[in-house]
DNA sequence: AATGAATGAGAATTCATTCAT
DNA sequence: AATGAATGAATTCTCATTCAT
């Protein structure tokens, strides 16, 4: 039973690697295999096809980061405490998964439909989580109520995801963590109350 | 002569269309040829290969770009109304070669090695253009000369880049050339040596 | 120890339904075990491989096929009401049956070698039944004696395989039952003695 | 020019010799193109895939057909002589071409959806040509016409097709040609206005 | 005896590139 | 210089069969 996750989560891992380093056309199933250490047609007992793999990913990797990042909100008081640990482990989780941030950031989010995949959806949880701190932070009143929590969170993901692209582009050359306190001021300079009057978008 | 001038247009240009409307693997030699009304040996005769083809479109774009760029600054006078010009032209060219822009953006620009194509070094004209502006602004005194011109250039590039990138992924449904006021108005917040008082245009 | 006789019955029963639906190559042991609720390698355990199965289906319906023959005729006499009731008992199967039909006339029968398959031999019983009658008709008087059994025999199957390939390819849209008296004119005419001469293949 | 011809027609020789020998699904590309002196992808310039191919054979296959009993009925007078030529080219034609003889009859006339296919209404010509020659019977006055002519051309075809049929069912061990009188006989005996004197040839 | 996960051989198809005309 | 037919390498995916549990 366990087995079977087991190795569907090897699957997984080879495919980030593969598909991390070369890009969805010219990754092999074989070579998945081979990393996965199962036969090609294994793999095909998991995933329908080259593409339900592919996309499964972010799936798994989503399910990842909800949950540690459920973990690492454990016993954090406070809405901008906990946007300051969102920031935090988002910055993180896609220092330690550099693979996985490439194939994401640089081709998945970039190619057509990708809105309609299931890869997509699967952000459906930690954007639920978002919204959450979000509503909390205005009840406190230390977040603005003036704005669209959509705007608002996508204040946040917007920075977020420019950086670490950035940083892909830059061939992930230093730690991706010393954005953090830039981040987080960005962030917080955007939604704080204690504002007169900003604009956005 | 001009013929061979012409038909080297017309191959580039169809293979615009093709690679901005599918994308590199998806896009056949065949369709270019076809849509290029030239036989598919031909392409052979001006290009290397498929990979030649594809990097030799932001050779000759760039080459466009520039030229026509030196036409709209030609008779402006000052730093400021300068790079005014130049973030109005660039919103400009991509709103108007959207396909060019989601080949370069979206799959040249995030491809590994992409620093080490002819591609890139196509750039290297307008991108010292900018700089050429950046130090006479800087003699000016209207540009901000304590932070190196490399960042300052960076600040021009990366917000155009992420307002054409946002652009294209929202599926170029709006009109880009609504974001000038906002670029122009980021850029010179960042820019400019006296904070509180900019002005442009 | 009937539950393997039951078990190897579905099997057979599923692999008739599968194969008459598709055809050989295009059905899949996959499908056929979950027809018949067993696991895929349970059906190694009752037949070799898919060639097997395949051809076991027509050793297992000629059994059928006999044992019930065998009860029609039970009582029966004189050798014209017999084969009377033959050709009534064999359009009846059949078009009880179309999946085995299909299977039977337009693939089996039609492929190369099939005489050596084991299924070819299974229908020796009914075959012979067929011989046994003719004699009697024979010794009766009321069958031709001047021609040998085996095309008296050949005439008969003959006869009605036509008559059941052509309601197969016509998509089996009409009762095949119809058939009967026509079948059985077209047979006595040839087989019955009250002939002066006729000449035949 | 005539090359492409050419080679399209060696393609469909190997591709009848192929199927014929196997079938369908045994068949491979590979041996087709071996056969044909062509590489694999050749095969793919002619003909878009495998089916295609498959169904190619008749269409070709027919109109050959139609134009050597053209040249064969070129100057022979009256109905009767005319429907005997037809019988007897239609048995030396399938001699002649066992392999397609056995791919249509034995596998393509016996699949599902036959008719829907290009295959099938490749027959039309020579299909209308029966017509036309009955309905010169008719009008002779040598062919009943208290019939369908439907009917009538389907005696024809459905005798022929059953003497194919079982001359392939045993293996082609003997001369199709032989079964020529007694075809002959069947059909007039079926067809002529005046049972009882039927004379032709 | 039954299971069903794992295997891997095998085949169709695509398409960049070459080269004879 | 232009053509476009021919090539064949390379890859995905299917599925009968095996075998450890």
């Amino acid at each position: 039973m366990s087995k079977k996750i087991e190795r569907r989560q090897s699957i997984i891992q080879a495919a980030i690697e593969v598909f991390g380093k070369n890009n969805f056309p010219n990754s092999t199933i074989s070579e998945i295999a081979q990393k996965a250490n199962v036969a090609e047609g294994t793999i095909y007992q998991y995933f329908k096809n080259k593409e339900d793999l592919f996309f499964s990913i972010p799936v798994e990797k989503s399910k990842e980061f909800s949950r540690e990042l459920g973990l690492h909100l454990e016993g954090i008081h406070g809405a901008s405490n906990k946007i300051g640990k969102f920031i935090w482990y988002y910055l993180y989780f896609f220092n330690k998964n550099p693979e996985y941030a490439r194939t994401l950031m640089l081709e998945m989010r970039v190619s057509k439909n990708f809105v309609k995949t299931k890869a997509y959806k699967s952000f459906k949880p930690f954007t639920n989580r978002i919204f959450e701190i979000i509503k909390e932070g205005q009840q406190e009143g230390v977040i603005r109520d003036d704005v669209s929590i959509y705007i608002l969170r996508q204040l946040i993901l917007g920075i977020l995801e420019h950086i670490v692209t950035r940083w892909l582009l830059k061939g992930e050359k230093y730690d991706l963590m010393q954005h953090y306190d830039q981040v987080n001021e960005l962030v917080f300079y955007g939604m704080s109350c204690s504002r007169g009057s900003q604009r956005h978008e």
